[in-house]
DNA sequence: CCCGTTAGTTGTACTACTATAATCATTATA
DNA sequence: TATAATGATTATAGTAGTACAACTAACGGG
């Protein structure tokens, strides 16, 4: 019964991930902005990317993006710099003040939630080891 | 080092729900209706509610749940009936449109992912007894 | 060099959602 | 029993996000 028990535990991650720590309204309050316009800075932070990459990860129409990037640029989050071998092209890179906002971001997110803290150290070295293969798959 | 541990799991865990699995755009495409009127459908197909308990249940306001249930109601999928001790309330039950409705959207997102189906028997079960705290947390 | 394609922007229109205030009926309370 | 509080609705306005068409500029292959 391999299927049902993958149920069960996709139920349980579902809840915790969904339900329990959904933290997207806590980083938008935090940085002030709406979680699309944040996951596009944190997409740049990453790495500088065109507007059609940044459309492509972000998964959005390519008008929007527009208007995502004209608003981080305005906050003095992100600049449009030219691409230097396709004139067509914008690269988008985040100012160190993006950075910033991009890092607090991130940490809000990825702060672990209590029912993972609390598990015994043995049983959480097990859950790393088991969801390693994730990684790559 | 639990916590850095703890760190690792939770961006896996949150990788895998929100980012490989989201499911939203499939469920709302298979019902064809917005993802807030499907939450709706699901909490009332699990057991009636009155308009307010749907509303602390979906953390909106009110008058929007009165619009989700006008919809629902539309659809041929809810019904708004009167409540036995107090004719201010209003009790929204799911017709049998709405059961198949929601049994719908509840088998497409609690499908297990590959990834989940593709682990070691001992290791999914492993996973299964390890999260199983997370049910009363 | 022409022509199809791509990158990005602008504009418009629409849906989904959020926020607030006002209103009505009903119930609970002082 | 007067008054406060609650449940639900209506109306209004605003923000976020989506979809589409049109457009300019620049690249790339025949």
């Amino acid at each position: 019964m391999n299927e049902k028990t993958a149920v069960q535990v996709w139920s349980r991650l579902r809840a915790l991930v969904l339900e329990r720590h959904d933290r997207r309204q806590e980083v938008c309050e935090a940085l002030g902005m709406s979680f699309s316009k944040i996951k596009a800075l944190r997409y740049l932070a990453m790495e500088p990317l065109t507007m059609r990459e940044l459309t492509d990860r972000l998964k959005v129409d390519s008008p929007y993006t527009t208007l995502l990037v004209d608003d981080l640029e305005q906050r003095g989050l992100a600049e449009r710099t030219a691409h230097p071998a396709d004139r067509r092209r914008k690269i988008v890179t985040v100012t160190p003040e993006g950075v910033v906002a991009a890092a607090r971001a991130e940490q809000i997110v990825s702060r672990p939630p209590a029912e993972l803290l609390a598990l015994d150290p043995a049983d959480l070295a097990e859950l790393a080891r088991i969801t390693a293969v994730f990684d790559d798959a």
